[in-house]
DNA sequence: AGAGGCGATGTTATACTATATCAACCCCGA
DNA sequence: TCGGGGTTGATATAGTATAACATCGCCTCT
């Protein structure tokens, strides 16, 4: 995986590559892809955004697919837990994975003007587990984010 | 900075110099070193583990220093902002700086079990930087927090 | 001395984020 | 037909954080 940016592209291949790639690993793995799941996918992958857990919520509960917190919980729970999308710990908040189906210990760039959020190279994972390494740490998880700003926000400002 | 570890230390030592490398910078700087916010740097210096916002308030309400969440929030919001302590995301918690005074870009190593903290080398903030760089993102904050076993609680378990 | 400003604190209320719990349902296989 | 596993529905509550406004103490300027 490379360093990916913000350039402007076909939007809608990314929702249905995410869609669909997630629709085949559950298939093979026997896990049920059910309509609040796929919806909350579809949401997330509409914006290469983070959500809050009550955004999308709403969002749900607009289309009578669920009106109370543990709905939007659970899906995202089943989501991240199975790598279709992550949270990022630094706004309490979710985004779609970009690499649906790559086993990666992704680093993220978040804007702090649109939200937009980039998965970004795993370099400074290698160099935490060097870290951990020397200091006798077994990592098990790691939350690597920087906030900032993207570059079209960045040449507005 | 090179990595540091678990190693047990003087730990009279960490706080005695914790709060007194607080008191100075606040001299120099003109910044109120309050009853409050130093009884906050040391409740979190008496241990290297993060603690919740609502922990400390539990303490100060005890020592009758405040009762309310503004009260801890406030004081946890001046250590952090002047790099006396720092909040680790991943736990909703904070930890007093392991190094008060150096102009450091932290990553942390965080011990599930015991919740133990441990800031580890700037090496992987700078892969970071060098990412963003090349995706034309200016980062103005990174979080790195890996979440694992300390050496301790490996052996123990 | 008095007026005004500033930062810190006290207090109340509320917003935002997340999970525990238990009941109901559905599909599938024994 | 029965039972089990996983999903969903619904209520309640736990945990984290901030808004807003009043007050106070201290410093400074006049």
């Amino acid at each position: 995986m490379h360093p990916i940016g913000f350039e402007s592209h076909d939007h809608r291949h990314c929702i249905a590559e995410g869609v669909s790639a997630a629709e085949a690993r559950c298939a093979e793995e026997g896990l049920q892809f059910t309509p609040v799941r796929r919806r909350v996918l579809e949401i997330l992958l509409e914006q290469h955004r983070a959500m809050g857990a009550y955004d999308i919520l709403e969002v749900l509960r607009a289309e009578g697919l669920g009106s109370q917190p543990p709905v939007a919980y659970r899906a995202l729970d089943f989501l991240v837990s199975h790598g279709f999308a992550h949270r990022i710990e630094r706004l309490n908040a979710f985004t779609a994975c970009a690499y649906p189906g790559a086993d990666h210990a992704p680093a993220f760039l978040i804007c702090r003007l649109c939200r937009t959020v980039a998965e970004a190279s795993a370099a400074p994972r290698a160099q935490l587990d060097k870290a951990a390494a020397e200091a006798g740490f077994l990592i098990e998880r790691a939350v690597i984010e920087a906030e900032g700003l993207c570059p079209d926000c960045r040449n507005a400002a």
